[in-house]
DNA sequence: AGCACGCCGACT
DNA sequence: GTCGGCGTGCTC
């Protein structure tokens, strides 16, 4: 017996499987998708088996060393999705697999995280006499219960167990154990509103597999997810639950274990030993529920139900490196594996989705109205160039007064600091030197805590310099507004007031995040100050006035979808004001006080917004009305990079006859570390030969060693 | 990817 | 004469 084994060396020139000889002598038969050890050229390598097959090749083949698993890894739908990955991704075969995997799974890696065991003790022979205190004081702990954990008698002693166990008066048994800890209270299930159960007929009455939740903020729509779950766990199938990020996995997870047992989460969050053992979990049929962040639609369950996309608009959901998936698009191809629905939830859908449920591809459902029966808060724009001229810069008169109004009513405040395009650097007042990452060409984040500046793309860090590297002069400045500055301003305006700071940098620690969540939520703070991530989802009753210090920064990136983004995330935040009782209020900063992203946003005007955008999109030829990928060209000698670019773009303009391309140019950051890149962009609305042609030049590039090409299909950045 | 093979320069 | 540089080719 022979059989095709893909090995774990991700390089195009290995990207395809080799054939080897099964032994005859293996104790169970050989699966697809399990692992197996082979030799490779003088190494051997960890791979996995794609076939299994009778025919004798015509060249020499060598013998698998090792079968490592008895059960498959790879399902025959994992199989199967893996190579849909690849032709929609063009990435290497073996990646495709190893996203979907958790760590311990792949090789090398994995070879540090294992299983874990507890190990217990149970007592044989009660009628020995030990001669040793130590060993009769186990003795006598034995002898009310059966079994006891090995690691509370070792503290005893553990020479006197090791004696025990020599002589055969007590025995020892290992059982494995999972990581992590789950505990659920079951709740009653909470009625819905009229306008939640028909949506929830509808998708259950429907025969369509695709919907398009529009629900604004407040609306319940996690409330649908639940029921809609506890529906589809009745008929015997499981659910997936994908968020946008791991602050959301927690509150998610916390509402649906009120009410669910057999639950499995995974985010980056997890170590690599609690990822395996939910996997494992999983894998086993333990669990119902997966919840988590984009990988987890991978999550191996057997019978699949439905998969939700909740923030369906939320761009966490494309990987940004190979292989370059789309999250949607794979629960899009697992449930049509499984017969499963899909709901994409959001307050504010991508454009794309949006367009696509009006042409009826996805099933458009609509929650108008808040469950609190209130109204969307009222929003107040700012005027910051009115401010500016006044000296206000961080803090307008107007949100002064408010914050100080809304803690004087004992409600809480949330401030957003946009920092979208918008980081702490240095430069100098004298030359305006910018200080630059000398691999990169990215200018250098500026860290008050370590008091460095760092490179967010290669890593570089450099101690801040006294003086100016450019003119010598000491008149280096931090220009751009961090939170740790704004925390300072808010702590000299309002001394008494409690504030809890959230980003990046107070965030880093396991479980920190959580826990400044749960005291904000208790109300130990009066004010929270964050970036981006205390924008989406979070549900605090408490607060009364959401603040946007600064709304335009995410307008000025140079990125078509920029206005979309803004709109999002203002959307979005104003949502976090007023969810019970008591009615809230919004408060945005602007220098743009007139541009339509922030007005739209002003009016909680999703519609307004959609068509204003669609129309420019239309004018500009972006997508959803244009498809486009953007192919990368990268390699150490910039001019080969562009010779080579050049080369590739003559090419496709013969090749592609639908298509427009914009470049060959430089990218917008166009060297990471010391690596220079090159891209072109493709604009088409059809355009049936751009498999096969990109195809094509994958093959011709692949076994170049000056430049290297790769593929980015629905990119999100440029 | 990673390793052997092979063909040219500067060294004990 | 040899050691070792890295361009090239191949892996069942």
């Amino acid at each position: 017996m022979y059989c095709s084994v893909l090995v774990e060396i991700q390089n195009q020139n290995v990207d395809r499987s080799f054939t080897y000889q099964v032994p005859s002598n293996l104790p169970f038969p050989l699966q697809k998708g399990v692992r197996v050890e082979v030799p490779f050229q003088n190494r051997v390598l960890e791979g996995f088996v794609l076939d299994i097959f009778e025919e004798k090749p015509e060249y020499e083949v060598k013998e698998i060393i090792r079968v490592i698993d008895q059960e498959a890894i790879l399902t025959e739908e994992l199989l199967l999705l893996g190579k849909k990955m690849k032709e929609m991704t063009l990435a290497p075969l073996i990646s495709c697999y190893q996203t979907m995997l958790p760590k311990a799974l792949k090789a090398k890696a994995g070879t540090l995280v294992s299983k874990k065991y507890k190990t217990y003790i149970r007592l044989l022979d009660a009628s020995y006499l030990p001669s040793g205190t130590r060993q009769r004081e186990i003795m006598e702990k034995l002898k009310n219960t059966p079994y006891i954990e090995k690691k509370e008698l070792t503290l005893i002693s553990s020479s006197a167990l090791t004696a025990l166990l020599e002589k055969g008066v007590v025995e020892q048994t290992s059982e494995e154990v999972y990581r992590k800890e789950y505990q659920t209270k079951k709740t009653i299930i909470k009625d819905l509103t009229d306008d939640q159960k028909k949506i929830l007929e509808e998708i259950q009455n429907s025969s369509d597999e695709i919907f398009l939740l529009h629900g604004v903020t407040g609306s319940g729509k996690t409330e649908v997810y639940m029921q809609l779950i506890e529906k589809v766990i009745q008929e015997g199938k499981q659910a997936i639950v994908l968020v946008p990020e791991i602050s959301l996995t927690e509150q998610m997870t916390s509402r649906f274990t009120e009410r669910f047992d057999r639950i499995a989460v995974l985010h980056s969050r997890l170590s690599d030993g609690e990822k395996y053992d939910e996997y494992r979990r999983i894998k086993k049929g333990e669990v119902d529920i997966v919840i988590g962040a984009r990988s987890a639609i991978f999550a191996p369950l057997s019978k699949i139900g439905c998969i939700i996309l909740d923030e369906e608009h939320s761009q966490s959901y494309k990987q940004e490196n190979a292989p370059r998936y789309h999250a949607k698009e794979i629960a899009i191809l697992r449930s049509k594996y499984h017969h499963a629905k899909v709901i994409l939830g959001s307050a504010t859908p991508s454009l794309e989705s949006y367009a696509r449920a009006k042409k009826n591809v996805y099933h458009l459902l609509s929650l108008t109205r808040r469950i609190n029966q209130k109204p969307l808060p009222n929003v107040e724009i700012i005027d910051m160039n009115e401010e500016a001229k006044k000296g206000n810069v961080l803090f307008s008169k107007r949100l002064v007064e408010k914050i100080k109004k809304h803690t004087d009513a004992k409600n809480q405040v949330m401030l957003l600091l946009n920092r979208r395009g918008y980081a702490s650097f240095l430069t100098c007042k004298n030359c305006s030197h910018v200080m630059k990452c000398p691999h990169c060409d990215i200018t250098l984040t500026y860290h008050k805590g370590s008091n460095n500046l760092r490179c967010h793309y290669c890593g570089y860090a450099t101690s801040v310099p006294k003086r100016c590297p450019s003119c010598q002069e000491d008149a280096l400045t931090n220009l751009g507004v961090g939170t740790e500055k704004v925390e300072e301003k808010l702590h000299s305006l309002f001394p008494e007031l409690r504030i809890l700071r959230m980003d990046l940098d107070t965030t880093t620690t396991k479980g920190s995040h959580e826990k400044m969540i749960q005291a904000f939520q208790n109300q130990e703070y009066d004010i929270l100050l964050g970036t981006q991530m205390i924008a989406k989802g979070l549900d605090f009753p408490q607060v009364t006035l959401v603040g946007v210090i600064n709304a335009d920064t995410s307008l000025n990136i140079p990125d078509f979808r920029s206005s979309e983004e803004t709109f999002q995330l203002l959307s979005q935040v104003a949502g976090r004001s007023g969810r019970s009782e008591k009615e809230g209020e919004v408060c945005i900063q602007t220098f743009n006080p007139d541009h339509y992203a922030i007005q739209y946003a002003k009016k909680h005007d999703y519609n307004g917004f959609y068509n204003h955008e669609m129309q420019i999109r239309h004018q500009l030829g972006y997508p959803p009305y244009y498809y486009l990928t953007l192919i990368r060209i990268s390699g150490k000698q910039e001019e080969k990079c562009q010779e080579e670019a050049q080369k590739i773009s003559g090419f496709l303009k013969k090749q592609l006859l639908s298509t427009d391309l914009l470049g060959p140019s430089p990218a917008a950051v166009w060297k990471v570390n010391n690596v220079y890149r090159y891209q072109i962009i493709l604009k088409y609305k059809k355009e049936e030969q751009l498999q096969k042609v990109l195809r094509y030049l994958q093959n011709h590039y692949k076994g170049n060693r000056e430049v290297k090409i790769d593929f980015d299909f629905y990119p999100l950045h440029f």
